[in-house]
DNA sequence: CTGAAAGCGCTTACAG
DNA sequence: CTGAAAGCGCTTACAG
C-alpha cells in the first residue's frame, strides 16, 4: 500500500538517493555494479520513478494535451487512436480532453494546470487571446484539421495541420465536370471552420473554371440529422434537382446517401451523384462504396509531431502545414453525358 | 515566457504564498479583501496553480488512466467520450493509452510512473500480477466490458463493469427462436473475450431450453476482414445454410451484412436474419437497419465512476457490476413461421 | 563514479 | 485569518 521512493531503494542497496536516481536516468554515469545493485533493489521493492515528481523537476511534463469535440465522424477516433501511437513512441502521454463546442477556451484554463508540454486541437480552435496565453507561457498549440482564424490584429497566429482542402474541393470539382454534372450542390459543413469553407472554395474554383457556379447549397453542421434535413431541402423542388452532391465531409455524405435512397427515392448515383471528404472506414464498405478525399492521416500526425516538437526546443515561429490528399474514385459517382435531356448550359453565368 | 508562481502572486499581492495558496483552495480560511487582493493579482499576471506540484504534495494527481485496444469499433469512441465527460464533471482527467493487443501489461507500466488515481481498462484486461500490482499500490482498475479472468490462485480479482451479457445473448436466442429461427449460427468475437463467451453461453440457454443447439460456429475475432471471411465459411454449403447469423457485435453483424449482401447474394433479412450486440450509431442507420442489443452506456459509465470512486476512498473489495441491456428490434430479423419447406426438428439434439 | 544539498511549486499542520 | 516551515519525490550542478 505504501508507494515506494528512490529512497528506499537507495536505502536497501546502500547507496545514496542520488544514485538511484541515476541509474533511471538515461546516459547517466553509474558503474555498471552499482547500477545493478539498485535494479535489483528496485526490482524487489517494485519501484516505479513518479513521474509527477520528475515533471515538477524537469519542467517537461511529456504529456500533450488533445483536445476534440466530436467523435461521432469516425474520422476522429482514428485520429485519436494514431496520434497517441505516435506520441507514445516518442515517449509522451495524451491527456484528452472533450469539448461540447468549437470553442475550446474553457477547456484550456484546466489543461494549462496540468503543465502540458504542448496542445493539440481536432475539430477545435481557440480564441486568439489564448493562443496568446500560450504563447507567452512557452507551450505550443498546434490545430488539427482546423486552421487558425487571424486575431483581429492579426497578432497572433496558431501552428495548424490540415490537408490541401481547396485543392480537395477543386479535384472534386474537376471530377464531376469530366463526369459530365452541371448542377452541382455544395453541402457545408459548419459555416465557420475553415475545413468547410476551403473545399467549398476549391470546388467554386473549378466551377468557376468551366464558367458555372454553384447550383445549390446547403448547411449540414458536420452533423448527421442537419445533413439529412438540408438534404430534404436541396432536393425539394424536381425541377431544379442537383445532379451531384459534394458533402463537406464522409459523415454528411452517408447521411445524405441514406436520405436519398430511404426517403427519397433516388437512386446514386443513377439520379445523384455523391462524394463526400475524409475517406473514413465507413465509406469503403458496399453499401456506400462512397467517392471521396482521403485525408491521409499518417502524414497529418507526423507533421503534428514535427510541428510540435520543433515549438517544444525553442521560440519557433508558428507554421501551418498542409499535406495532399487523394482523390478516391468509388462507386457514387455516374457518368452524364449521354443524360437524355441534358442541359449543358443551364447554370452557366456570364463571366 | 517565464511560468508564474504563488510566489510572484504573493509578492504582488503583499501576502504569504501560504496565503495565495489557500486563495486557490476550495473552503480553505481567507479573509475577504486579502482574497480579493490575491485574486486581482493573480489575474493581472496570469497565475494558474501548478497542477503537477499540487498532485506531488497531495498525492492524489486527478488524473486516471483510460486503456483502449481497438477504436474501429465504434462502441469505443462513444465510451470514451461518454466517459472523459462525466470524469471531467468530478474533476479528474484522462491520460489516454492505446494498447495493440488485449493485454495491457506493457502499457501499465507506464501509466503507473504517471501516479494516476485509477486505471479503467476498455476492451483490454491485464495479468493477476499486474492487478495485484496496483492493488498493492492502491490504485483501483476498473474493467470496461471486460471481465476478470481469475488469477491461476483466483486470489486476485478486479472490479468490472459489463452488460448482463449472457441475459442479452438469451434474448437474442429467444428472439430467434420466437420468429421460427432453427438453424441458428454464432458469429464468435475474440475467444478469449468475457463478452463473446457470455454471449454465446446466452444463446445456447435460450436454445438449449428449446432442445436446439448451436447450428455453426465461426469466428471473427471482433475485426472486420476476420467476419468476412468466416461469414463465407459459414455460408459455403447451401444445404446447411444458417436461418439466422448472431454476431458477438455489432462491428462484425455489419460486416456479416455486407457480405452477405454483396458477396453472397443473398438478402438479408429475407433468406437469412442477421443479430448484433453494442447498437453503435451505424446500426440505426437505414442501410443496415440492424437488429442489435443495446448496451447502456450511461450506466455504465455511471458504474465505472463509482466504483472508482468508492475505491479511491479506502480499501474496498473488487466488485462487479453488470447492467441490463435491451433489445433493439429493428429490421433484420424475419418471421419464418410460415417457410416453405421448414424442418422443425432439424437441428434437434437428445437432452 | 558518487553523495550532500538545493530546489521544482505547491499544501498543510502549527503557532500566533 | 495569516505566515514560517516542512516536505511531496524527484533531478542536477557541485565537490570530491
Amino acid at each position: 500500500m505504501k508507494k515506494v521512493t528512490a529512497h528506499d531503494v537507495a536505502r536497501l542497496a546502500e547507496v545514496s538517493q542520488s544514485a538511484v536516481s541515476r541509474a533511471f536516468t538515461p546516459g547517466a554515469s553509474v558503474a555498471p555494479d552499482t547500477r545493478e545493485r539498485i535494479e535489483k533493489a528496485a526490482r524487489k521493492l517494485g519501484y516505479r520513478p513518479n513521474a509527477i515528481a520528475r515533471s515538477l523537476i524537469t519542467r517537461r511534463s511529456r504529456i500533450i494535451g488533445l483536445v476534440m469535440s466530436y467523435l461521432e465522424n469516425q474520422f476522429y477516433p482514428v485520429v485519436i487512436e494514431r496520434l497517441c501511437q505516435a506520441l507514445q513512441r516518442d515517449g509522451y502521454h495524451v491527456l484528452l480532453f472533450i469539448s461540447q463546442t468549437e470553442d475550446a477556451d474553457e477547456v484550456l484554463t484546466d489543461i494549462l494546470q496540468y503543465q502540458v508540454d504542448g496542445i493539440v486541437m481536432a475539430s477545435t480552435t481557440l480564441s486568439s487571446a489564448l493562443a496568446s496565453d500560450c504563447q507567452n507561457a512557452g507551450i505550443p498549440v498546434v490545430l488539427f484539421n482546423r486552421v487558425a482564424q487571424l486575431g483581429a490584429m492579426g497578432a497572433y497566429s496558431t501552428s495548424s495541420v490540415t490537408s490541401q482542402n481547396r485543392e480537395g474541393g477543386r479535384m472534386v470539382g474537376e471530377l464531376l465536370l469530366r463526369t459530365g454534372h452541371r448542377r452541382i450542390a455544395w453541402l457545408a459543413g459548419a459555416e465557420k471552420t475553415s475545413t468547410s469553407r476551403d473545399r467549398e472554395a476549391g470546388l467554386c474554383d473549378a466551377l468557376a473554371a468551366a464558367g458555372l457556379a454553384l447550383h445549390a447549397r446547403g448547411v449540414g453542421n458536420y452533423d448527421f440529422a442537419e445533413a439529412r434535413r438540408a438534404v430534404h431541402l436541396l432536393f425539394r423542388d424536381p425541377a431544379s434537382r442537383p445532379d451531384a452532391l459534394f458533402a463537406a465531409n464522409d459523415h454528411m455524405a452517408i447521411a445524405a446517401l441514406e436520405t436519398l435512397r430511404t426517403e427519397l427515392g433516388l437512386r446514386v448515383p443513377h439520379d445523384v451523384s455523391v462524394v463526400g471528404f475524409d475517406n473514413v472506414p465507413q465509406a469503403a464498405w458496399p453499401s456506400f462504396d462512397l467517392t471521396t478525399v482521403q485525408q491521409n492521416i499518417d502524414e497529418m500526425v507526423d507533421a503534428t509531431r514535427n510541428l510540435l516538437f520543433d515549438q517544444l526546443g525553442g521560440q519557433v515561429m508558428a507554421r501551418s502545414i498542409d499535406v495532399p490528399c487523394v482523390l478516391m474514385e468509388r462507386g457514387t459517382v455516374a457518368r452524364r453525358d449521354d443524360e437524355p435531356g441534358r442541359k449543358p448550359g443551364r447554370a452557366r453565368q456570364p463571366a
